[in-house]
DNA sequence: ACCAATTTGTCCGTATGTATG
DNA sequence: TCATACATACGGACAAATTGG
């Protein structure tokens, strides 16, 4: 660390990062759009004046963070990054740094009613019937927990997910859809481990039901307050288990699967 | 794509992503913790078998999406994602997906009401005094520009997100944290086009002390209502000037530059 | 402060499988 | 069907920086 001149330090960013740069600046401006393939590695390799195996790195920064995306052994090309995917990274993020349940659920109590009431504002035919499927489905789950059967708790849970999401669709807010999804995807790992305990599994179709009912009526004050008393719900059965509000969130017991989301899954289904 | 066989298609992940995914996995399950090195190159590419190159490739994977962190030409390290430094790849891809200003300030008004709220329930000396000392710095910006300067503009919008990334960090919640990030780093670059035109700065600067008031008497119904009426403000802002509430957010016309969060920035200070 | 071993950053060349025309 | 282009992956090499005595 000596400083014998007045020079700053030299800081020589490393030539993978600088193609990385490169191209995301191209992406952001304009001038590769998406859909395009990525120039051959070779070219870059030859504009930028370094060799292909630096070129393949600052490629995967971009795979990475969502800019260029390859289908098998073909040309990789140009994309969006979709906001949804990002909002696993989010997820692990938040798990890393022990957030707490209180924390998730003090957010989803701002969120999720708020999203409900704009899906309230906004639903229309196509959405409710998505909505109307996922209800079938989850009607078919819970028979199934009470005719006794030891029925699939990972489906369950699944279906809440979906219809949270579907909801958050619905809304048409693309901010608030993606500060909902590390939300709900933290959330519903936490179901999959009260809900067999405390079996409240048709008292959380109830509630996606009034919710439902809330959007066919367009109703959206009356929408917002059962999601609300929905969510709150869902602390009362956290704290009726063993779980305290205020312990972080545990990657191992969560078993968070860090998949894309469910509303991906739904899209391309 | 001869279907001659029963088999299902094999899909055989690149090596590179292998790698990427042996080392989440080690990451996250705790055998590789925090601060630890990575191990070198050469070591794993003998344990997974596979080239030097290829393991350098998966490891600018983890590189990027934060899970292992270089400084300078040192010994990578396992390092935690920080959840606000994932909010600019989240504001990259809302403005990719052509978000609209009227998504961004409807997210706006669910998320800095509740953080308002938050905050004055929690606050404490030490953020009332970071928030003091940049009413004081925004104060001083204020008078420079009603002294006729052609001042800066940019240092006004700047310590106006950083005033509401304290207040963020005073509410301690982060996953509203999280949320908020994208929300406030593309309604400032906003500011910065309305701001010049309206030259409503002392407005602004009103509307933070009356926060800070409300924080400093623990009055968080009040903080509430004025961070409410604060971001009602920049709609209208935004309405008076040319601006469509409908139009998308567009990414040359907001210059965003995508760095790290100001919140990161104060921490290293 | 110096030296030696290690490790990263970068480069070159080559082989193989696959996609596209 | 064949040929070309390209991505994937491998092996080896060397300079510069870092690490640890």
């Amino acid at each position: 660390m000596q400083q014998e001149h007045g020079f700053n330090r030299i800081e020589r960013a490393p030539a993978y990062r600088l193609v990385y740069d490169a191209i995301e600046r191209e992406i952001l401006a304009g001038r590769l759009r998406v859909g395009d393939p990525l120039p051959a590695e070779m070219q870059l390799a030859e504009q930028f004046g370094v060799n292909r195996s630096t070129v393949r790195e600052g490629i995967r920064l971009l795979e990475q963070s969502g800019l260029v995306e390859r289908d098998g052994g073909k040309r990789p090309r140009i994309s969006l990054p979709h906001y949804l995917d990002l909002a696993s990274s989010a997820s692990r993020a938040l798990i890393l740094h022990s957030v707490t349940f209180r924390e998730l659920w003090e957010a989803s109590m701002v969120l999720e009613p708020a999203i409900a009431e704009d899906a309230a504002r906004h639903a229309n035919a196509a959405g409710l019937a998505e909505l109307s499927a996922n209800l079938a489905a989850m009607e078919a789950s819970v028979v199934r927990f009470e005719s006794g059967a030891e029925a699939d708790v990972i489906e369950f849970v699944r279906l809440d997910r979906v219809f949270h999401e579907i909801l958050a669709t619905i809304a048409g807010n693309r901010v608030l859809a993606l500060a909902h999804e590390p939300v709900i995807s933290l959330f519903i790992p936490a179901g999959q481990l009260i809900l067999p305990r405390l079996r409240t599994y048709r008292r959380v179709l109830e509630a996606h039901r009034h919710i439902f009912d809330c959007l066919n009526a367009k109703d959206h004050a009356k929408a917002r307050l059962w999601m609300h008393k929905h969510m709150d719900d869902f602390r009362r059965a956290y704290e009726m288990t063993a779980l305290s509000l205020d312990d972080p969130l545990d990657a191992v017991s969560l078993g968070v699967s860090l998949g894309g989301s469910a509303a991906r899954d739904r899209e391309k289904g």
